[in-house]
DNA sequence: AGGGCTAGTCGTACAGTGTACGACAAGGAA
DNA sequence: TTCCTTGTCGTACACTGTACGACTAGCCCT
């Protein structure tokens, strides 16, 4: 399961974020010298080295120097630990990004790139659940805003220009956590992925009916061959970046405004 | 941490997603009378009903009447056997896709809905991480045949065909996963999207400095408003596949063979 | 200076997880 | 009948997040 966000109340976890009500450690409270920051910067160091998986709360304890149980004064829970902790890489975004062209495709293509890069980094968030109900602290809406300011000045409206960051936010994520997955799998297995697939194909070459998949038999082992593998995640990147280039580049080219809304059915996206 | 797939060595995983080895029960074997597709069958039933993580062999062993340990007889761990439950309900794509239009992009608009439905019907498919070194079983090839016959005869050559399917694959997962998402967090707190907007939208307005995020303070509330929440996976999805295939259009009618491959660097996706 | 209260610390406990190990028993083969 | 194969499954281990309550160090007030 993934790891999920956005639980607890939300007027609780937004001054925790904008570190509203910092409390000046009093009584016993210097002795560990903590503070949420502390808290937060730690785990974040944890996840990037070891992976989401290492970061428990006894772990994250221990790294500190102190009892489990105390992470609680500075954190109400995992998941708002989690919040915090995706608001303050987020908040990285500007050194990764710098908002120079006065093309709206070069911009949108560096904005990408740049995405990319924090994942890379930060490869643990892309298993916080946290699309819907983000932690809209200062390091979200920091992000929010230069992607936002990349897309400015297309003739596109407010509602489309938040749908255009959203679609290519989404895009660098997906591509993102296939290198992420591939990654994983091999710390996992000790094989890479070019023995992996390597040691599937010949196998899987014997084992299926080329009569019932008479496309895949054509296609598969050409594009299998030319990735070395199932799957080329960075591959999958440079392509599908330039096709939703083009697809945005029609959008604000052909139709200057065209408002989606109307496009739209009314509600309820699941049954 | 996302669920890992594609752990164990290929050959056994193979041998059991085609079934070579269905190993006719003898001794006391036909006891509980259980199989392979048994085992996977009420695993597939216990995650659509109750989610990916109701699923624990425990649990699982107990809906079939069966001690714990017992699975392990049938499938050698719970990675293999979230492959074979993969791998089984991609083959229920066929029911849900049927490749009737003669042009290409209503194929492709079909398959994308079709993948998106199939999501909606198992949630818990975007919470195992298949993305490299997906389960090569009958289910998984049938839909990609299908996928890449939707993408047949346009004109594009074979590791473009891959490139377009795999792209259409990954942008509806992400938008399905969108929806998981907020299901799950109304789930998991028993507020619905819009009330959890409606109590974070006013603390915010209050907390944060709109000189510092000025593109933010323009477009936010005005995206905010139209979704009724942070982000509409349902509209997010309708706009991004209109994008998606306007690009591939440009691929397909604009330039019919250019061999993507040169126009990429060498190898390393990632350091 | 002395007492009381507040607030940070953390040991223990609970209900879970995947699965290694080894004991057991039932059926077929000799 | 005996043996051996093969499926069954109880127990155990090292984990997880966090509720509860006991403990105590330091500040404030008298």
């Amino acid at each position: 399961m993934a790891e999920i966000t956005g639980t607890g109340d939300p007027a609780r976890s937004l001054s925790l974020l904008w570190r509203l009500v910092e409390p000046a450690p009093r009584g016993r409270g210097a002795e560990a010298g903590l503070s949420v920051d502390r808290v937060v910067d730690a785990a974040v160091a944890l996840a990037d080295t070891e992976g989401l998986g290492a970061l428990s709360m006894r772990r994250l304890a221990t790294d500190l120097g102190v009892g489990a149980m105390t992470l609680y004064t500075y954190v109400p829970g995992k998941a708002e630990l989690l919040d915090l902790m995706v608001d303050s890489v987020l908040g990285e975004f500007p050194s990764l990004y710098s908002p120079a062209a006065d093309e709206w495709r070069a911009r949108l293509e560096a904005l990408a790139r740049a995405s990319w890069t924090q994942y890379e980094r930060h490869p643990w968030l892309l298993h916080v659940a946290a699309s819907g109900r983000p932690p809209l602290g200062p390091g979200v809406l920091t992000k929010y805003e230069l992607g936002l300011q990349a897309v400015d000045g297309t003739g596109l409206d407010e509602v489309a220009m938040d749908a255009v960051f959203t679609l290519i936010e989404g895009f660098v994520a997906g591509t993102a956590r296939g290198v992420v997955d591939q990654v994983a799998a091999e710390e996992a297995t000790g094989i890479t992925e070019t023995e992996w697939w390597e040691a599937t194909a010949p196998v899987l070459d014997r084992v299926y009916d080329p009569e019932r998949f008479p496309t895949v038999t054509r296609v598969g082992p050409v594009a299998g061959e030319a990735q070395q593998a199932a799957y080329d995640p960075r591959r999958a990147f440079e392509f599908g970046l330039a096709r939703l280039l083009d697809g945005i580049a029609v959008l604000i080219d052909d139709a200057p405004s065209t408002p989606i809304t109307e496009v739209l059915p009314e509600k309820s996206p699941w049954p």
